[in-house]
DNA sequence: CCTAGCTGGTCCACATGATGGACCGAGAAA
DNA sequence: TTTCTCGGTCCATCATGTGGACCAGCTAGG
């Protein structure tokens, strides 16, 4: 973010506000289970009866509901709602639905769209491949710091030096804490070769023998979208078969930058 | 609303929420061009400085982006996120999208879904019908109060008595100021046709000439999820015409409905 | 050029509304 | 029965959000 959205600094209060968005975005995160009261608790840092007044305020926006017998919470209509109006601007999905699909279909490996979130990527669509074997280390909604993973790692790589480092020391504690196994240091080597190859390879750094490739997509403007992925076991993502993955992944990511442009720049009706 | 989601009365406090969210609704509201801040203040009832801390704490959270041009405010991308992901439970659009397809194909006439929120209807989709006049009254994003157009009676005459009742009550001020040309008794008289014929026809009650016919879609429990609407001049919606849309219509509905029966009850892996 | 009227944005003294430790009840495990 | 965990709520305290007043930029127009 830094010099984030332009206009005004903050200094500003509304901290309930913040907290109650916090456990908005924490309930999305679950959105396959839903979220437990006491996880949310944890995760928000916040206490019981504050949270629980908060997510009741959700709730009356409807932007969460709770299941009546788990007392599970969950994202509710209203949510579904805006995303629908937001989705005139910030389409990207539907975009790059199509894409998705024929690169899974040419290439029988799961293919991902994930967006930046802060200084996480989240999965926004997973399109399962057809060849029979496939990894499930990746799932909608899941959250990892920017560089973990392959369409993650894209997205850092396309960032200039000074924002890769800000956007590393923002998650240095969650990277020491929950991602332990992947040493800092791996992440910049990882990002230098990535620049290097204009893409992104993890080789199973997070779960053995589950590999992925990635590339970024870019707005006109030159700003990152999101990016474009491919998941498969190793044995499928050899060096012999890379290239020609990296190649359908670039044709991908280009229809979609495309189609970008001609949702920034619309012919005149 | 009345018993609506179960569980728990509130009596609680976090009004800043509460207030952060609906100025969130107006945003969301005003998706085409963007919301201005002294239409936000007044549509509010909210003061200009309070509202505005309100809009940074969503900017904050990115639900929320402000135009550095124009400075109008938009949804942001994590409204489009986070909709992805209530997508999973409330995907109704995804659901209905074909349906309304294949029905502006049919029909050659303009095709909408809307859904109930609170007590209104919101348009969420809008398929272009092929034939060379139409009707441009309702927008993706629009709201008007339940009973006011086709979906949107047809999703209020299959509330029960009682529950419509409480709708009209609660939307009584915002009908006799904005909608006064069209009386609450009126509605009631829409409603109660509705019923007796099971489809709801709004002839040109809004703008006049711009028919619609309307049908509500339920979830498998019996709930309202929705309606499916056709608009169109009248001379296409004319009593020769209406017995052959609305049976298109019914079967998109059924279509749809047959949809989210899978979706709440999927077959076994 | 200056004024009037409109917009977006911010300051800060005040008191209202949010906070969280302590508590209750239900269900599951022991 | 006891114990543990989880969901939920109460209410005295004070941190928090509030909004009247104000500033600044822009456009129209005299």
């Amino acid at each position: 973010m830094d010099g984030a959205s332009l206009s005004t600094r903050d200094l500003s209060g509304s901290q309930s506000v913040d907290r109650a968005l916090r456990l908005l975005a924490l309930v999305g995160r679950e959105a396959k289970h839903g979220a437990q009261l006491v996880d949310l608790v944890e995760e928000s840092g916040l206490n019981k009866p504050t949270a629980r007044r908060l997510l009741l305020a959700l709730m009356r926006a409807g932007l969460v509901e709770q299941e009546a017998q788990t007392r599970r919470y969950h994202l509710g209509e209203e949510a579904y709602v805006l995303g629908t109006l937001a989705s005139r601007r910030h389409g990207l999905l539907e975009l790059s639905l199509k894409s998705l699909r024929s690169l899974s279909d040419i290439t029988m490996d799961t293919s991902f769209l994930s967006v930046r979130r802060d200084n996480y990527a989240v999965c926004l669509h997973r399109e399962e491949g057809t060849y029979p074997v496939r990894t499930h280390a990746l799932q909608v909604g899941n959250h990892h710091p920017l560089g973990i993973g392959a369409g993650s790692l894209a997205m850092l790589s396309s960032l200039d030096a000074d924002d890769v480092e800000n956007v590393l020391t923002a998650n240095r504690k969650v990277l020491e804490t929950q991602y332990s196994y992947y040493p800092v240091e791996q992440i910049r080597d990882d990002v230098a070769a990535a620049r290097r190859q204009g893409y992104a390879l993890n080789p199973g750094r997070i779960v053995a023998g589950s590999w992925g490739l990635g590339v970024a997509i870019r707005f006109p403007d030159g700003r990152i979208a999101g990016a474009l992925s491919l998941a498969a076991i190793d044995s499928r993502m050899n060096v012999g078969r890379q290239p020609e993955l990296v190649r359908q992944l670039r044709t991908a990511a280009e229809r979609v930058e495309s189609k970008l442009r001609k949702m920034f720049f619309p012919v005149k009706a």
